[in-house]
RNA sequence: GUGGUUUUAGCUCAGUCGGUUAGAGCGCCGCUCUGUGGAAGCGGAGGUCGGGGGUUCAAAUCCCCUAAGCCACCCCA
């Protein structure tokens, strides 16, 4: 057996490769991050692009050491004779920050919208719409903690998918508050979970002392029951003024711009930088795990990685979830397109004539030639294989009188065209 | 990390009471068709039966290990 891909990746491929389902189109994900880019660019967003591979710490400082990304879901890079002091990033929002920070950056005037794609990496178990090597958009606004910004990061990632086709989508807004007000929250929790820690599943004990939000969002049936009968509040009963009045904004911004979302309280980010809001984006067609992507606000996190406070929000999708939300709900993509124009000569010495007509004709259009002589039969059976337009023959004939006979694949017209008219049919093929 | 399930030609799959050179359809290449594609007919190429080990006179088929695919738990995108 031939040496294979490793585990959890995968190849992106050309259009009419066997085996190809929409998420390994590589046309798909251009089409997708194409889309994003016209989305975010329009509302003034630019292009940022950083290391595959970053500092571990920065990674763990960005994610969270209590993470089970770093915890044990980490990519280590090793040099030659090296520690191993370098990860593979499981995401894009470090990177960036990191970026931002380094590079002076605020001195652009501010808020500064950034976006990116590219792939991230996690040594998890393979399952449906989740693989080692993913790959994400992403966008990021510093400098401004206005609850404007929020709602058009919430609205603009709407947009994308929206432009994208997709219909089945919503939106599940919330807030985890201030720190002081996650801080209450979790010391409320422990309070109220400590005497029944014996009905708690393992998984929730332990969530109790990590991370007590994550209990809420348990789906251990035990759990649950135990959640009701507690009559657990919502994180959001313990908002904080200042907090209450950000969220109560972003809600009515949304609703000016018919943007749909559902409050929900089960909403939970875990780290201390993490600030007021937190959002995910589901759609039903993606596995098991129905979030295409979510985002959140991230004050704290430029301090904690060391540089001074600047406030931040951003989000990412997965653009291979994003391909399954668009397989499950039947939207076409765009189908590709061959050359407007192929060229074959019929015998070996006009050959080349034929490539220089091509070449001339590739400052303008897609044109694509054959390299040896063709019979008549192949050059029209390749030029329908690769999708021509038009396909053009060149024999003894037609280099002596110097033109070209071309048929359309499509609708069998032919005609005799002067090689010096070739530059209005590809003037007229720009209109 | 755990569990279920799958793996035979480029693709989709047949092929177990273990038995000579492993099959089909589609695709690919060629010819019929030496200036006209999509059709048809004929022919051809292409396989260490995921890999390794074992049982047996004999293994695609039975046993063990392993890798990968798919799905789920955990968690995340």
């Amino acid at each position: 057996m031939a040496i294979q891909r490793p585990k959890g990746t995968q190849d992106h491929l050309p259009d009419g490769s066997p085996k190809l389902s929409t998420d390994i189109r590589a046309s798909a994900f251009r089409h997708v991050t194409e889309t994003a880019q016209r989305v975010l660019e329009r509302a003034g967003a630019q292009f940022i692009s950083t290391p595959l591979f970053e500092e571990a710490d920065l990674v763990k400082r960005g994610v969270g050491g209590s993470t089970d990304i770093v915890r044990k879901e980490m990519f280590t890079v090793y040099y030659f004779g090296d520690h191993g002091g370098f990860i593979l990033r499981p995401e894009g929002t470090a990177g960036i920050v990191r970026a931002y920070l380094q590079n002076g950056l605020k001195q652009l005037p501010a808020p500064l919208k950034l976006w990116t794609h590219g792939p991230m990496f996690r040594a998890e178990n393979v399952q449906k719409g989740r693989l080692r090597q993913f790959h994400q958009v992403d966008y990021e606004v510093l400098g401004s903690a206005d609850a404007l910004v929020d709602a058009e990061a919430v609205a603009l990632m709407v947009d994308v998918v929206r432009e994208l086709g997709l219909k089945n989508v919503w939106v599940k807004l919330g807030s985890i508050g201030d720190p002081d007000d996650r801080e209450a929250y979790n010391a409320y929790l422990l309070d109220l979970f400590t005497p029944h820690l014996e009905r708690l599943s393992d998984d929730s004990k332990e969530r109790l002392t990590r991370n007590p939000m994550r209990i809420l969002d348990s789906k251990s049936a035990e759990d649950q029951h135990l959640l009701t009968e507690l009559k657990v509040r919502p994180m959001l009963d313990f908002l904080g003024t200042e907090a209450a009045t950000h969220f109560g904004q972003v809600q009515g911004y949304l609703k000016a711009w018919n943007i749909d979302f559902d409050v929900d309280p089960s909403i939970v980010r875990g780290l201390d930088y993490y600030r007021r809001t937190a959002w995910e984006l589901h759609h039903g067609g993606v596995g098991a795990k129905s979030a295409l992507g979510g985002g959140g606000r991230y004050d704290g996190l430029a301090e904690q990685l060391g540089g001074s406070v600047v406030p931040g929000i951003g989000w990412a999708f997965g653009i291979e979830r994003l391909l399954l939300a668009l397989e499950a709900e039947g939207v076409s993509l765009p189908e590709p397109r061959g050359p407007l124009l192929y060229l074959a000569a019929l015998d070996e010495e006009n050959v080349p004539y034929a490539a220089t007509l091509a070449r001339k004709a590739q400052a303008g259009i897609r044109a694509e030639f054959a390299y040896r002589a063709m019979k008549p039969g192949s050059a029209f059976k390749d030029a329908e294989r690769r999708g021509a337009v038009w396909a053009g023959l060149i024999g003894s004939e037609e280099a002596a009188n110097g033109t070209l006979s071309l048929k359309n694949m499509q609708t069998g017209e032919q005609k005799v065209v002067e090689t010096a008219e070739l530059d209005d049919f590809i003037a007229l093929s720009r209109l």
